[in-house]
DNA sequence: ACCTGAACACCGTTCAAGT
DNA sequence: ACCTGAACACCGTTCAAGT
């Protein structure tokens, strides 16, 4: 929105056309959803010809990639944002990450489903990505290790017991976007939230 | 293959088109991945024109939720045969049905993908698909019921208690097959199925 | 070094016409 | 009642040519 940015947009080099269209592309996921999101319409929506992103991006999926890499950073960003001077109990700050987690799920669905779905088939081919959700699940693994040093979590290696908190959150964002919990109300999913999390704690074990 | 059907097969009238396009689909999924699936590639392995389809499903996703309806019953099918006859205990079972829901995953990605990615927008406007998905999940819920029954699972709706378990396995099967768990070994994803499975039952609480 | 225009092989979908 | 052929508006991708 920099007027010398301004200046610079019509003409036939358009200078900052790489973020232009990641920029581009969320705006589709946005509007129509993960199926609007073809190199095309973000050409079209930058302002280039349909040839020029290939001068930026090898094919589609570099593209999807850079998206789904922005979505991991944008994740890690509101994860870190909880409880960051550690005033929190740990416990309480791993409930809270996972909170965090479902509302960003449900905050940019679209957005999510590119981080998790099919668009990108190996994020190894693409290291910035693949660094950019380790970070995030870092961030989970730390916090169960701070949990398992005050006693509160029971020994193991905290990555095996992270990835079993993962996928439950990550099995909830996804059957509540596009499974059998689609209509479920904000509500009635905090709710949900609280019921898992005690599940995650506690198991379904008796007494 | 039943020489009957075989007479029939280049006649103008296809006669069982609409069964022979799920079957067309199934294999291009098995073939190309979920991205291969398309009406007219679909219509070219029944060997009609691109068109016909149209006379049997109203647009693209409606083959998809066929597909998809035919995923919920193999699935289905074989969770009921882990221990139809009661011989198995009923928080052994429980454990089962998870490892063959995983493993059901982990057979037929594509068509697992098919059942839970974004192809079907909403599962209430196709009332059969609905009706297969709740069917999957009534199993589980009544292996958690008859858990309680035994008082082995904590007090609770028992259907609250099932998407925990549901979520918590469906989240391992697609970390696994789109996420970071992605180049995961089947033998190392058993030992991590078995870390869930006591995760899924005792939590995360220490003692 | 970066972008355009035209082209090719694909899609989903529609519709008049054929059997 | 079911299927075909041709058409339209889209894709992803390539490549010679322009600036």
């Amino acid at each position: 929105m920099a007027t010398g940015r301004r200046r610079a947009r019509r003409s036939y080099h358009h200078g900052r056309l790489k973020p232009a269209l990641v920029e581009a592309a969320l705006a589709l996921i946005e509007r129509d959803g993960v199926g609007g999101l073809t190199l095309r319409a973000a050409a079209r929506r930058a302002g280039v010809s349909q040839a020029a992103p290939y001068r930026h991006f090898a094919d589609r999926e570099a593209l999807v990639a850079a998206v789904a890499e922005e979505g991991f950073r944008a994740l890690t960003r509101e994860m870190a944002a909880v409880s960051p001077d550690g005033t929190v109990p740990p416990l309480e700050r791993l409930r809270q990450l996972g909170l965090a987690y479902i509302r960003f799920a449900h905050a940019h669905p679209g957005h999510y489903r590119v981080m998790f779905g099919r668009g990108v088939a190996d994020f190894s081919r693409y290291p910035s990505l693949h660094g950019a959700s380790e970070e995030t699940f870092r961030l989970l693994v730390d916090a169960i290790a701070a949990c398992q040093r005050d006693g509160l979590v029971r020994a193991g290696d905290p990555r095996a017991l992270a990835f079993g908190t993962w996928a439950m959150t990550h099995g909830l964002a996804t059957l509540w976007m596009d499974g059998p919990l689609r209509h479920m109300t904000e509500g009635t999913l905090d709710e949900l939230a609280e019921e898992l999390t005690r599940q995650v704690f506690s198991g379904l074990a008796a007494r």
